[in-house]
DNA sequence: GTGAAGTTGTGATGTTTGTCACACAAAGAA
DNA sequence: TTCTTTGTGTGACAAACATCACAACTTCAC
């Protein structure tokens, strides 16, 4: 069951099989349709998600009704509102699916236990908060010195799958520039 | 002997005087000057530094020459360039004093050590990774919903005092604008 | 104290990007 | 099918911001 999620877990910590069928009882598996919401604005954030299949959008809604994407969750990603899971309060972002997706839903409480219970999935934990701090300096870094041309090249070599699979309205909102202007990039 | 490491890390995890001689001992401690590096870009990165007094800043040059700042680390802030530091890769960023600065040193080996040898500092690594994370996503937000005007407001309000410590041209840097535009800003 | 380097403000001007408007094509529902 | 929604490109214009140039002031090393 999930060798998908062993997979993965496994590429930075070796499991048992005793161990991963302990890590395994602690998810909950779910189906989304595309447009689906798992998250929504105000509300309270009780999973991570794990991304098995298809792809999520995690998103802000600002005052002038205008939505930007701050991160896009494919396969093998682990994506929440994460300062509401973490500190249990109301989401301010949204995750909704851009397509099918089929994910493995951890609640917090949970996230507690197993992290307590076996403390190779604590190292997992951190390896991945890290990782994911990491590439979030990295998206900043990118806004301080590149221009909009220059930000979509660097998406089209990180993910170049994502254009076929997004409308552009949503490449845009993602680089933080209008359609627009995305549909007139040059190169 | 740090108690003000100590008081950091027990807002987390509590610790027994024990523990704390235990997770104590990993750490070395330095004194830099104003505009002395503790990261220059290429150099191995040995350390993750905690900043006891003073005032650093993580940057980054581009091509063109320009200064780009990722972060700024005030007291009791944890700050390398953390891609270098966990692959053991030549560092693409540079760390640098704005004031006399002194800190805590932790090497890459220590922190693998004291990772395994105490649970309760992997938790509290867990817990500042994760913080870290969320902060670092709540900064792309605002590259992805303000405006100059309103980023300069947003980091006023985060970090009132930061305007008495260093000049204009560095809080440009860190938001993204020429230190025209900024000088510029009515509010 | 003196010169050099760093800091800040401001005008003039050009570039980049956003906004509004419209047209048309593609996809999905009844 | 037919109608509606969604996605995409493009022109015209306005706003935001960068760049270059210059002046004045402060800080700091010698």
């Amino acid at each position: 069951m999930h060798e998908k999620l062993r997979a993965h877990i496994e590429k930075i910590v070796p499991l048992t099989d005793e161990e991963f069928a302990f890590v395994s009882s602690y998810f909950t598996e779910k189906h989304y349709k595309k447009r689906e919401f798992l998250i929504q604005r105000g509300e309270n954030v009780r999973y991570v998600y794990f991304v098995l299949s298809g792809l999520l959008m995690l998103g802000h809604n600002d005052e002038a009704g205008k939505h930007h994407i701050v991160s896009f969750a494919l396969e093998d990603w682990w994506e929440t509102d994460f300062l509401a899971y973490h500190t249990q309060t109301k989401a301010t972002f949204s995750l909704q699916c851009l397509e099918p997706t089929h994910v493995l839903c951890l609640s917090s409480e949970n996230y507690q236990k197993l992290c307590a219970g076996l403390q190779k999935m604590e190292h997992f934990f951190l390896a991945k908060a890290n990782s994911g701090h990491i590439s979030s300096q990295q998206r900043i870094l990118s806004f301080l010195t590149s221009n909009a041309t220059e930000r979509y090249e660097q998406l089209l070599r990180r993910y170049p799958a994502l254009l076929q699979r997004v409308p552009k309205t949503l490449i845009a909102s993602y680089l933080g520039v209008s359609r627009e202007t995305l549909s007139r990039l040059s190169s």
